[in-house]
DNA sequence: TTGAAAGCGCTAACAT
DNA sequence: ATGTTAGCGCTTTCAA
């Protein structure tokens, strides 16, 4: 390569940077070698000797999710802007394989990780955190470890939606959730408590229901609250999922049963009625945990911290329908 | 790290990556020296040596619309399963965005590159296919080189759900679509004009309208075809985004207007009334074309060949409304 | 079974 | 303005 110009390895190394010190004339004639040899620079052998790979690993749960989607688009737009590339991988709510992924990442060396724990133990990540390694949580909090975290208002979301329906005059009122041990999906069912509690009504059990959110099981689920001999007259879904199956299943139904969903959805406003939700700003979140850690790594270190992003109740209709009797 | 473990430098490396020729007993020294010092391997010098990254990047065009989220994660599947990590990126329908981030993952030496191209010259890959990275394009096809493609069948998906149309009794039908240069708008208006000419119907220019599928230019379209002296009685929408807005200025007619789109929409079924759609298979589009990636990589040289997915009609109301009159 | 030496492609530091 | 040297952390090759 340098032979082929006439010149030195790192005069080579200068024009292919754009660094100063090359006349105009040697320049060109490195381009030309460059040109004819077909150059590629290495980027493994420059991150080696430099230390930093600019590139930052998301681990989220999956990326098909509409939530998600947006989300990771957040993240690479800031990471853009700080000249980085974004890897990313999907963990399926699987404990095991976010540390997988996760460690996969810091062994490419990444320069940060945003993740969103499928886990609730991450200590794991001690080592490369002290090591240097950026670390960012979205959606839900670490586990037995001290690190910035981003989230929405889980608990304030579910517990203004739960009151909406209790507002327009329901008692029995059914939550539908994801499974207890998703932090996003307790804090949701927290909220639901304390706004029944607010209105001094007592919880019967077969009005909650948290699980997976395969429609199989939410199907059932919701079936269940709405039979029997008081069935609820308005149900609280826990997350987008859940919500584009109740609403199947609602559609099914004879009398009009209220409904909040956790989540917003897309058409949620042309279906009869509109879908009354919990909105929560995803590339918000996938935002401001991005910019956050790349201030970590600006070296303005700043001690972890625990932000918490509001949610927005949006009428459309389902929410403020009256008790069927 | 060998001094703390007192073996040499390979016998480390040997047990990191658990090749055979190590007694018991210099392994349990060796993983107790690891914890101690707290070892993480380097990814980076490792692909320096071995020449693969076990990575492929994938440049799309946005990660949080609904179509791509589903092929990307179908494609990190297929990755995942070749152990492989995927780096991604967003072109935002940008050629140059696009160009810039194939080539930067190129740089980082990813093994393979799925591209959903942006736009419609990339001979700047002909360097590195060249020197051994694997390409694949999906969703529309390779400018001005030789690739492996992998297409949905827009010409005849678009052809059949206007022919359905037709079916139905409507004449003047019209086309909402993307911005012409893009390969699936393309193929989707001939599949249009082909199905009116199979029945014989003169188009007029007014039915027609491509470009930016942001919700004003398609709320515009939608009511510039809808009203006048003899408005359209059904319009064939050119894609997702298109079709929510579509169905968005529908609702607010007063006559109703058929309407068949161009992928499918979660929800679509819930609607009144439901949506007709030409469906295609955005995950089987993105494992397609990883698959036929790591077949590459595999050396199983194939030639490049173009790959067509077949599309599916999925009736569910809108599609069967007669004309209004 | 183990180890020493060379080198992957690059850049930082220091000549010239 | 340009070149030389060393070394990033690993694996490959060959020798002990």
């Amino acid at each position: 390569m340098a032979a082929r110009a006439g010149v030195g390895l790192k005069t080579v190394s200068r024009v292919v940077n754009g660094e100063p010190g090359v006349t105009p004339d040697t320049e060109r004639r490195v381009q030309e070698a460059i040109e004819a040899l077909g150059f590629r620079r290495n980027d493994s052998a420059r991150v080696l000797r430099k230390g930093r790979t600019a590139s930052i690993g998301l681990v989220l749960e999956d990326l098909a999710d509409p939530f998600y989607g947006p989300l990771s688009r957040a993240v690479e737009e800031v990471a853009r802007a700080h000249g980085a590339l974004l890897i990313n991988g999907s963990s399926a709510e699987d404990p095991e394989r976010e540390q997988e992924l996760a460690l996969a990442l810091c062994a490419r060396r990444v320069d940060g990780l945003v993740v969103i724990p499928a886990g609730d133990d991450h200590r794991y990540l001690e080592p490369e955190i002290r090591a240097g390694v950026a670390t960012v949580f979205v959606d839900r909090p670490a586990g037995r470890i001290d690190a910035d975290v981003v989230l929405s208002d889980n608990y304030g979301g579910a517990r203004g939606g739960v009151a909406h329906l209790i507002a327009h005059g329901h008692r029995r009122i059914g939550f539908i959730g994801d499974m207890p041990r998703i932090h996003t999906a307790a804090e949701r069912l927290r909220g639901y408590r304390a706004a029944m509690e607010d209105a001094g009504i007592a919880v019967e059990e077969r009005w909650m229901s948290l699980g997976a959110t395969n429609p199989e099981r939410v199907r059932r689920a919701t079936e269940e609250m709405l039979s029997g001999a008081d069935p609820v007259t308005a149900i609280f879904a826990g997350n987008n999922r859940v919500t584009v199956t109740v609403i199947r299943v609602l559609a099914e139904q004879s009398r009009p049963v209220a409904l909040v969903g956790f989540d917003d959805i897309e058409l949620a406003d042309l279906l009869q009625p509109g879908v009354t939700v919990v909105a929560q700003d995803a590339a918000a979140l996938g935002r401001t945990a991005a910019e956050r850690l790349f201030r970590q790594l600006d070296g303005t270190l700043l001690a972890p911290e625990r932000i918490e992003l509001p949610t927005r109740l949006v009428t459309r209709g389902s929410g403020e329908l009256p008790p069927a009797v």
